[in-house]
RNA sequence: CGGGCUGUAGCGCAGCUUGGUUAGCGCGCCACGUUCGGGACGUGGAGGUCGGCGGUUCAAAUCCGCCCAGCCCGACCA
C-alpha cells in the first residue's frame, strides 16, 4: 500500500504546511478572537518542558519567581515616552468594569516592566537590597496586526525577568549572561536549534531600552526568528519610575536595570526548524513521549511482550508510551506519531519476538533497524543521543548553507530573500537599514565578524550585520 | 489604514457567468459487515439560517443595493 501523504508539501507552501502540523500533531488551535490561541495538551507537555528548562536556570542564575498584576494603570505606561510610543497601537485597553466606566482605564499588560519598577521603587532603598531580581511567568497581551499561531499570537505565555543593579557593568553582565546561559544554551541543548547571538540596532531595539541583545535562529524556509532577548534599560525606568537607592557613600543613585523574556514563540520556532513533510520532529531531550513502544499485532503474547518492553525502557529512566491499540490500523498508528514527532519507534509484533527482535525506527532520518531484544535498551538510548545531535547538526548545516557573505546593501537585499546575508556595518551605511526595510528585509542583529558579542569600546564599522526576512 | 480576494455541513471546496426538481462532492463523524505488518473498503446514516438585511422576480446560493466577517501582501512584533 502506497504511503498517503498526510501533509500539505513544505516545498509547495510553507505556511500551509506549518498549519497543517500544528494542528494535525495536534499542538494548537485558533482561538475565538482574532490572534488568539488554544493550545492543545500534547502542545501543552512540551511547552512544559521548555518551561522547566527556563525555570531551572533562571533560578540557578539567582532569579526568583514572583508575580505581578494582569491590570497596568495606563498612565504607568504613559511615564516611560519611549516605551508608550512603542506599545501604544498595540495595547488592549479595559474601559469598563463592575458595570462602570473606570475614571482611569487599565491596560492589560503588553509586557511589565512599568508596573514592577512601580513595586521596585518601594522595595529598593539602599545598595544592600541590589541587585534585585524577579522573574514572572505570564500571559501578556499585544494587539498584533497579523497574528500567527505560537509565532506572533494576541495573547502569549512567557517568562519576563527583571532586575536592577547597582551600576551599568553589574546589568550588562547579567543581561549577557541571561542570553547566553539561559537562552542560548536551552535553544542549542534543549530544542537543538542553533542561535545567533548579537545587538539589535537602534532601530529594532525594545522601546524603552538602551541595548537589546537577542537569540536568532534560521528556520526551515530560510527566514529568521527572534527566539529570545535580554535588555539593558540604563536607568530609563529608574528616573520616571524614581527607582533610587542610597550607596556605600550616602549618595543617592538611579539603579541600571536589565529585561529578557522568551515565550511560546520558542513552539513555532520548533516546528519550523524541525519540521518535514512527515510532521513535527522533536528532539529526544524535549520530547514528552521519547519512545512509543507500537505493538503491530496481538497474537502470540505478543501484547504482553510489548507492555514487558516498554516497562522495561521505562525502568532505564526513558519516557515511554506503549501503543497497544491494535483495533486501529497499524499505517494509521504510525502516522499518528510521525506527526507528534516521537523520536524513536518501537515496533513489535509476532513476526519480529519470533526472531528475538524488535524494530528501532528513528523518526529524525526515517532509519529502521532490526536489534535483538536483549540489546534494545542500549540501542534505543543510543538512538536518542544520535538523534538529538542529528537534529542540531542539520539544521546548523542548514543555516550555513543559506549564509551568504556580502558587500553590499543591495547583495544583502537579494540574499535575505532566501536565507541570511553578512554584511559590514560599513557597507550598511546610514540609510542602508531603512533601504532593506523597503523591501521586507531586516538587520537581526549585530556582531562581531567571528560571531561574538560586541564589547561598548568596539568601532561600529569593525561589526557585522546580519539581514535576513523576519517572522 | 493602502492594495488584492473570499464568505455554501466540523474542515476543504464545486455550483453563481446563462435564476428553475428535494443544494452537491471529498475528508471527518455515527452504525453494521469485511478488513487491518505503512492513513483499508462496502452499505446505510447524521449533519445546511448557501455571512446578514433589503430589493427585483411566478421563482434567488445564483441578479441588484447596503452592511458584516474573514484571508493574503505592506507598516508593527517575544
Amino acid at each position: 500500500m502506497a504511503r498517503p501523504s498526510v501533509l500539505a508539501s513544505q516545498a509547495d507552501d510553507f505556511p500551509q504546511w506549518y498549519q497543517d502540523v500544528l494542528a494535525k500533531s495536534e499542538l494548537a488551535d485558533n482561538g475565538p478572537v482574532r490572534g488568539t490561541m488554544v493550545i492543545r495538551p500534547y502542545g501543552y507537555a512540551i511547552w512544559e518542558r521548555i518551561q522547566a528548562e527556563l525555570d531551572a536556570r533562571i533560578k540557578a542564575a539567582g532569579v526568583p519567581n514572583a508575580y505581578f498584576p494582569l491590570f497596568i494603570p495606563e498612565s504607568y505606561l504613559r511615564k516611560e515616552a519611549a516605551h508608550v510610543e512603542g506599545f501604544s497601537p498595540e495595547l488592549a485597553v479595559v474601559t469598563h468594569g463592575g458595570g462602570k466606566r473606570l475614571e482611569e482605564p487599565v491596560v492589560v499588560r503588553p509586557t511589565s516592566e512599568t508596573i514592577i519598577n512601580a513595586y521596585f521603587s518601594k522595595w529598593i532603598q539602599s545598595y544592600r537590597d541590589l541587585p534585585m531580581l524577579v522573574n514572572q511567568w505570564a500571559n501578556v497581551v499585544r494587539w498584533e496586526l497579523r497574528p500567527r499561531l505560537f509565532l506572533r499570537t494576541t495573547e502569549f505565555l512567557w517568562q519576563e525577568g527583571h532586575t536592577a543593579h547597582a551600576t551599568e557593568a553589574e546589568a550588562r553582565r547579567f543581561a549577557l549572561d541571561i542570553l547566553e546561559q539561559v537562552y542560548e544554551e536551552v535553544m542549542v541543548e534543549l530544542l537543538a536549534i542553533p542561535v545567533l547571538t548579537g545587538r539589535k540596532t537602534e532601530r529594532e531595539r525594545f522601546s524603552g531600552a538602551t541595548t537589546t541583545w537577542t537569540c536568532e535562529a534560521m528556520m526551515r524556509d530560510g527566514k529568521a526568528l527572534q527566539m529570545g532577548t535580554s535588555h539593558e534599560l540604563g536607568q530609563n525606568f529608574a528616573r520616571v519610575f524614581d527607582t533610587t537607592f542610597l550607596d556605600e557613600h550616602g549618595d543617592l543613585q538611579h539603579v541600571w536595570q536589565t529585561s529578557w523574556g522568551a515565550s511560546t514563540r520558542l513552539m513555532g520556532a520548533l516546528v519550523m526548524a524541525h519540521g518535514d513533510d512527515a510532521g513535527l520532529r522533536l528532539p529526544p531531550r524535549l520530547a514528552p513521549v521519547q519512545v512509543v513502544v507500537v505493538l503491530v499485532r496481538a497474537e502470540e503474547g505478543a501484547g504482553d511482550r510489548a507492555a514487558a518492553l516498554a516497562a522495561e525502557l521505562r525502568g532505564a529512566g526513558l519516557r515511554v508510551e506503549l501503543d497497544d491499540r491494535t483495533e486501529t490500523s497499524f499505517g494509521r498508528r504510525v502516522v499518528d506519531w510521525e506527526l507528534k514527532g516521537v523520536p524513536v519507534r518501537v515496533e513489535v509484533g509476532p513476526r519480529e519476538l519470533a526472531g528475538g527482535q524488535a524494530v528501532l525506527v528513528r523518526r529524525d532520518d526515517g532509519t529502521k533497524t532490526p536489534v535483538p531484544l536483549a540489546e534494545l535498551e542500549g540501542r534505543v538510548g543510543a538512538a536518542l543521543d544520535a538523534a538529538q545531535g542529528a537534529l542540531l547538526a542539520e539544521a546548523r548545516a542548514r543555516r550555513e548553507a543559506g549564509t551568504t557573505e556580502v558587500g553590499s546593501v543591495a547583495e544583502a537585499e537579494e540574499a535575505s530573500r532566501s536565507g541570511f546575508a553578512v554584511l559590514p556595518m560599513a557597507a550598511l551605511g546610514p540609510e542602508g537599514e531603512a533601504d532593506l526595510n523597503l523591501s521586507g528585509v531586516s538587520v537581526r542583529l549585530v556582531a562581531r565578524p567571528d560571531g561574538s558579542l560586541p564589547e561598548p569600546g568596539d568601532d561600529d564599522a569593525e561589526l557585522v550585520a546580519v539581514t535576513a526576512r523576519a517572522y
